[in-house]
RNA sequence: GUGGAUGUAGCUCAGCUGGUUAGAGCGCCAGGUUGUGGCCCUGGAGGCCGGGGGUUCGAGUCCCCUCAUUCACCCCA
């Protein structure tokens, strides 16, 4: 227990880490170049906030959520998606006081209480945009766009776009009833949870995968039949739009998604090659949330995106990432057990950093060959290497590991050299060790 | 919540039908003469064989329970 995480949950140690450090900054370079401004909103929230935007009818809000009581008796949840804490945020600061549309994003944990599997965990990590009070298909497409724009500046490329409208409530409510209509009669032939879903929400009988029921969902009524006027023109929009954009996307009559807020356009980024939760991103409009949470009625779209799958398809796909950072430089010094030398030592390690130089030294009195040894395997680019006789010179080793080559620098020259030598070519991940393979 | 698979050194695994001090490769540490890495050689440290119970003269090997990991269902990022 006290050596081993809770289940569902993930340590990012150096190595890993350094790939998320990467996609956090284009992600919010990217934000940037959109126009989207960042929000940090709390971990935990009122239980009521997500039950009530969310939807008492989802699985989120049924069997998912971390909820607990805290000491004042009032009941928090811990965060399971980021668009309702959004939308508290967005009403609670005011924003909608401010010049509109208003464009957010976000980086966070995301918790859920779900049975753990391939692409699935207890906390994970999202990305997520969202657009409040911008109605016209181009702000679905621009929430489409900066995912797409995203993967295309990663080079993730085996992506799939699934795309469907699901109408406003008053079409929805059409489609819904001829639904039931249709897979009343056969109720008896649809599995267990089909029969379940034709009470709770009939459009997700759609998206089962017994085989059983297929036959059934292939002749099911399709949304498209029932879409109102305005409904259906703004999807003739978002695909026109997309198209003009280049996207390729396919239409998902099936696509459904599980959060009663959706309204109009919903998408699905899908990588086929991820198993069976192969959703890496995924959002829609949400034209009564922000009612529904004490608002004035006010369109909104989003999207969020995993970044634990993202990681994973780029994985598969082998996009080179930044993997773990190496020092600059090593201090090796020959008379490791002298007290003298080892102040000289720490004199200059310390002279290097402040001059932003990434250094580092031996502490456990390794003898100069250890030290020597442990800075190739950490792939220190030079190691200064010095005892009593350079020193009484005033001068020391510098030796660049990659080369194999060595000179001797006036101990006054070091930083200077060094930083000269290592700003040539330095991008802020240059030296992070490529994945080999 | 349901079902399947797996749990032996830091890592990847071997350990045949139960039988003596549980092995390998890699990694780690130290050496290979006097101040120097990456190759090579030598040596060393390191294992409640996931945990508990049972069967047996004897269990890492068989049985039960439990926990964990993992994959799938449900659902979702």
């Amino acid at each position: 227990m006290l050596t081993s995480r809770p289940r569902g949950t993930a340590d990012l140690l150096p190595g890993e880490v350094e790939k998320w450090q990467f996609l956090e900054g284009e992600f919010r370079s990217l934000c940037h170049d959109f126009g989207f401004g960042e929000v940090r909103t709390p971990v935990f929230e009122h239980t009521e906030l997500f039950q009530r935007a969310v939807g008492e009818s989802t699985d989120i809000v049924r069997k998912e959520m971390y909820t607990f009581k805290d000491r004042g008796g009032r009941s928090i949840t811990l965060r399971p998606e980021g668009t309702a804490p959004t939308v508290r945020a967005y009403l609670q600061a005011k924003l909608y006081a401010e010049p509109q549309p208003t464009k957010l994003y976000y980086v966070c944990p995301i918790f859920r209480y779900e049975r753990p599997q391939s692409g699935r965990l207890r906390q994970h990590h999202q990305f997520g945009v969202e657009m409040f009070g911008a109605a016209a298909a181009e702000a679905d497409v621009e929430v489409i766009m900066v995912a797409w724009e995203f993967f295309r500046r990663l080079g993730l490329e085996g992506l799939i776009v699934h795309l469907n409208s699901i109408g406003c409530p008053t079409c929805r409510r059409a489609y819904r009833a001829a639904l039931k209509d249709f897979f009343e009669p056969k109720a008896k032939d649809l599995c267990t949870d089909c029969r379940e879903r034709l009470e709770l929400n009939p459009l997700r009988v759609l998206d089962c995968k017994t085989e059983a029921c297929q036959p059934y969902i292939q002749e099911a009524p399709v949304i498209s039949g029932y879409l109102c006027d305005e409904c259906r023109a703004h999807f003739e929009d978002v695909k026109s739009l997309l198209t003009q954009r280049k996207v390729k996307f396919v239409l998902d009559t099936r696509l459904v998604r599980g959060l009663d807020y959706y309204t109009r356009t919903v998408f699905e980024i899908r990588h086929p090659h991820l198993g069976a939760q192969n959703s890496v991103c995924s959002g829609g409009r949400y034209d009564g949330l922000v009612e529904e949470c004490g608002g004035d009625p006010t369109p909104g779209v989003g999207f969020g995106m995993g970044v634990e799958r993202l990681v994973e398809a780029l994985e598969i796909e082998g996009v080179a990432l930044p993997g773990r950072r190496s020092v600059d430089v090593y201090i090796a010094i020959s008379e490791a057990g002298d007290r003298d030398m080892k102040n000289r030592g720490l004199d200059l390690l310390y002279a290097l950093r402040e001059r932003r130089i990434s250094a580092d030294m031996d502490y456990l009195g390794r003898s100069l060959k250890s030290q020597m040894k442990y800075a190739g395997k950490m792939k220190a680019k030079y190691v200064i290497i010095f005892g009593r006789e350079e020193l009484a010179g005033g001068e020391v080793v510098l030796r660049d590991m990659a080369q194999g080559r060595e000179r001797r620098v006036s101990l006054s020259d070091v930083p200077g050299t060094l930083r000269a030598s290592l700003d040539v070519g330095g991008t802020p991940w240059s030296n992070c060790q490529k994945p080999s393979g």
